[in-house]
DNA sequence: ACTCCTCATATCATCCTACAACCCATCAGG
DNA sequence: CCTGATGGGTTGTAGGATGATATGAGGAGT
């Protein structure tokens, strides 16, 4: 059939998407500058040929991302970078491993702080926790799902128990993200061997928070961090304490 | 009426933000668990008393962040959570100074090591725009708009040097998220006097860099975030090499 | 001349109904 | 057993109607 029609905007993707990708692209691109106002949701219901529905959805996921301001009785008007409320990693982005190391470069970072603040300020039941998730993977023998669900949660419970949610936030993205990717190509068969490698560096960094030492169970994070990268192949520079 | 209806949920927000924390809260919480099917969207509007056109708004939302799998003929689905895209902070959040205490927290473990990194691995001409920057700040007297922007693109600049573009972009997020809260509640007053010494910090972060000397980088660096946070009435505990 | 109020207007917000596109389970017919 | 039609259910899209809200013009009162 003659669906050329849509050959203007794409084909399979939904209306609101290519709304979206459209307006994304003009704000980006400097042709709707910040503070300026954007057309009628019906004139650009008109002007894209689809109906104001499909317009309110699409500025409906804009605003979520704080890259429109909409006012009732007034318009709806183009927001600084400054004003986004979003981060966005788009999954593609991570399929090579040169943006897996820059990944995991941000990721020890972050998380060997966490484990520094977690060492002085978790409480009794943040250590359970983290014990906890630790038990569990050491309950597997393989390198499996299970397992990489246990090895999640523990780093996870260690940046809650900074008491920073943001931290926290920061971290659970990181961490979920290089799950997803490392799920995505399948990286976890040639693995099986090192669980017992992987366990023992958790454990380590359980004891030093445990023991409220903040320098060890920095470094500990910080080791396990780069053991883990090179478990995925990727090689992370030296840091701390290394000049 | 329909009055009563939006008393149910609230009064100031708009129904799909409404709708959307709703679910939100839900699929965080664990009512809704990772691959479980939502509601129809009727029997959505008809649970929230709100109207189907709302309900596809708020998924339209939930699913630019990824939380939520919506397919034809099938129904929506909730997605877990290593398949979210997208990070939110909302501003909200940062209204109050606890809330910027943990901000900065990060923001000062983040730069500070981008800072780092930065000595090490910028090239000249990277230096020379971190020195623009640098420049165009000091050539003002008052703190000003032009002053804060002088002095995030500074920042962004050395956390671009890194040559590492996640460390760029959270950077950026945050220290953007921090700018626009700094507009907001209107805190640049009482800092025009302050302004020699954010720059004085500046140049000591900038002189650094330049000298190649990493610890001397992420120490500047670290003082001056601690510095900022103080300007704005934040305390942060100390950090680094202080034990 | 100035201020305050009212009101018309433009716009977004919400609601409603209807239809199209699509997936899936079911089942008749080979 | 396999194949293809069919029907019901769900999301996707369309379009109009009404409520809510901000803005500015214009008139009444001082």
């Amino acid at each position: 059939m003659l669906r050329n029609r849509a050959t203007e905007l794409g084909s399979s993707e939904k209306l609101p998407s290519k709304v979206v990708a459209l307006l994304y692209r003009d704000i980006d691109s400097g042709t709707l500058l910040p503070g300026s106002r954007l057309p009628t949701e019906q004139q650009l219901a008109d002007q894209f040929g689809v109906s104001r529905n499909v317009i309110r959805e699409a500025i409906a996921q804009l605003r979520a991302d704080g890259l429109i301001d909409a006012r009732q009785g007034v318009g709806a008007f183009v927001r600084g970078k400054e004003q986004r409320a979003a981060i966005r990693i788009d999954r593609e982005d991570l399929n090579d491993l040169s943006n897996m190391e820059r990944l995991f470069e941000l990721r020890r970072i972050l998380e060997t702080e966490a484990a520094r603040l977690a060492a002085v300020r978790r409480t009794a039941h943040d250590l359970h926790l983290i014990g906890q998730h630790l038990r569990r993977m050491m309950g597997e023998e393989r390198w499996q799902d299970g397992s990489i669900d246990a090895d999640l949660a523990f780093h996870r419970e260690i940046a809650r128990a900074t008491g920073n949610t943001y931290i926290h936030t920061f971290v659970s993205f990181i961490c979920n993200r290089i799950r997803h990717s490392i799920h995505y190509a399948r990286l976890t068969n040639p693995l099986h061997d090192l669980v017992t490698v992987n366990v023992a560096e958790h454990v380590r960094i359980h004891a030093a928070i445990e023991a409220g030492d903040a320098e060890a169970a920095a470094q500990a994070m910080s080791d396990h961090i780069a053991g883990a990268a090179a478990r995925v192949g990727v090689k992370l520079v030296k840091q701390e304490s290394g000049g």
